[in-house]
DNA sequence: TTGTACGCGTTATCAC
DNA sequence: GTGATAACGCGTACAA
């Protein structure tokens, strides 16, 4: 058994409140007294019953979060840098991360609710958010505190953190021109996608911005294979692009390996910095998750007074330049 | 503010206890009074605070897991499958998983130490246990529970769960065996490593049950970069092995690149069954990661009699076979 | 400055 | 079968 409060009370020959004091309120102890206390708290390796407090102060001091299956075609992903982030941003304000998992969005939210009602978490981070996401609105109805990476259109009324998906794309489509390529293609997820087509328009801006004339936008699941087909259809047109764009790590991976079947050359940049992008030599746009990470649970813990806007922040990525996006 | 279980009491017109009865002692309640009770429940949505019964309980229904911080360069890694077994391993017995961070082994054991002491957990799971690891020891000897992925050599005190790696490289050695190679490598971690060295064992073991004798045994550390050099030195060689074994996917998948890049045919197997792997048609060797979660939450939650052994499991590994093994 | 009393929500024990 | 009482460990208003 751990010792309580009472017991490093009875080693320091106090009572069990002025040891509290001791912990609460140093000031309120006179520091012959609060030396004994300490000395006693060392020697039993007290620590405050963490369920106790909780229960006190009805706060859990947990963060909860739904952990998703892994992705199985997927080559590369944030989302473990994302948890470690979280899991990070928490220690600072002596916040644990709970994970739970669930089938769907609709079990994340049942999920949510149970773990909510229950008292056993403060409030959830939220990864993914995309247009009609049904999580914010649930959330909001119960009351429940979240915070939340993407967005869905109607995010006003709950703290949020982006990344600038058209900056992205568009930092590597301006390197690309920089470099000096002049016809400049994007490879990206189906039409629909909120995220996708943000990324698509930051190419299709920037390329407009300089006056050239938009390569084609091909699009396709995100997949190895599909970023070699794409590229292969690419480089049958009779004048074909010198460089891509690409909407993912993952689809460049591709994009790299159909350029390489072909015999042909096919600058390219990916998107999220994964590792395979490092050991490819993959030029690729880097997300600032750590920053995302930290501002998620900012925002969730020190809410905004009642009557301001809740917390939203929209950061910048940043383009890291390797050697698949050497001049053509 | 939730309702509690005096407010359901007084929805039903009964008192305290009989609801807590209704929940957790059913039968002692006359049918009647129970539906009454239960309509309450379901009316006002009330669920039990678990931060209570986990003071009254002394029992926090919680894991603690430290989350490492990505490893940059490894191309695909099982940890993020493990994360999710793990948790949902948990959701049977109605615990859920506590993540902490820390910046070394002597971190995670300061950490688990205060968490422990803190009643924040009952226990932990422990993730790449390796020979000299100074978590089992320490663990032990504060008298924490947990369960271990991996061994140390001196794994008699506590339950643990592993996977047979050499099973796993004797498996794909046979295979490209039964294909028609005669002259298989192995490429593998630097020696000195338990893993590494099990996983040679089995390719050599193998080679040398089939009456051939064991290819060139070359280690590097564990890179894209390394695979593609090993490659090259494995291919100089006047009779170069038409076959590799490899310790992990991103060496395998160096070696691939590598035999690309000399345009020469190389016939290989990795390790994990990454998505990498899926996405470059590599064969490779899968662990039964998904069991391994649910057996080392078994293992902790079900502790064994404190005169028996404490649970222990060596799990077979399963091998996936694509297109990297052909013949040669 | 220190000690006393109470409540956070739950459940087990024990009378009735 | 049902209802009062106590206890888990902590923090805090209040009194001394």
């Amino acid at each position: 058994m751990q010792p309580t409060v009472e017991d490093v009370a009875r080693a320091a020959g106090v009572s069990r409140q002025t040891v509290s004091n001791v912990l609460n309120a140093p000031e309120r102890v006179r520091p012959e007294t609060r030396e004994r206390v300490e000395a006693a708290i060392a020697q039993l390796g007290y620590r405050p019953n963490r369920v106790a407090q909780s229960l006190r102060a009805s706060s859990s001091r947990m963060i909860g979060y739904r952990i998703e299956p892994v992705h199985p075609f997927a080559v590369g992903s944030i989302h473990d840098r994302l948890l470690h982030a979280l899991a990070d941003a928490g220690r600072a304000e002596d916040h644990h991360l709970l994970l739970y998992t669930a089938d769907d969005l609709d079990g994340e939210i049942a999920g949510a609710l149970a773990l909510h009602r229950a008292g056993a978490v403060d409030g959830f981070v939220l990864y993914g958010l995309h247009a009609g996401d049904p999580r914010p609105p649930a959330l909001l109805h119960h009351g429940i505190p979240f915070a939340a990476f993407g967005r869905t259109g109607h995010d006003e009324g709950h703290p949020w953190v982006d990344v600038d998906n058209a900056a992205g794309t568009a930092a590597a489509t301006r390197h690309l021109v920089e470099v000096g390529h002049r016809r400049i293609a994007f490879a990206g997820y189906p039409r629909g996608g909120d995220v996708g087509e943000r990324r698509a328009e930051g190419w299709r801006a920037t390329l407009e911005a300089c006056g050239l004339p938009p390569g084609p936008d091909l699009r396709g699941e995100d997949s190895l294979a599909t970023g070699a087909r794409l590229a292969a259809e690419l480089l049958d047109d009779p004048e074909p692009p010198t460089a891509v764009v690409a909407a993912t790590d993952t689809l460049a991976a591709g994009l790299l390996r159909g350029a390489r079947d072909r015999g042909a050359r096919l600058a390219v940049v990916g998107f999220d910095d994964t590792p395979t992008a490092a050991a490819l030599d993959l030029s690729s746009v880097r997300q600032p998750i750590e920053a995302v990470g930290h501002a998620m649970v900012r925002a969730l813990l020190n809410p905004a007074p009642p009557d301001g806007p809740p917390a939203a922040s929209l950061l910048p990525p940043e383009l890291i330049v390797r050697g698949s996006s050497c001049p053509p």
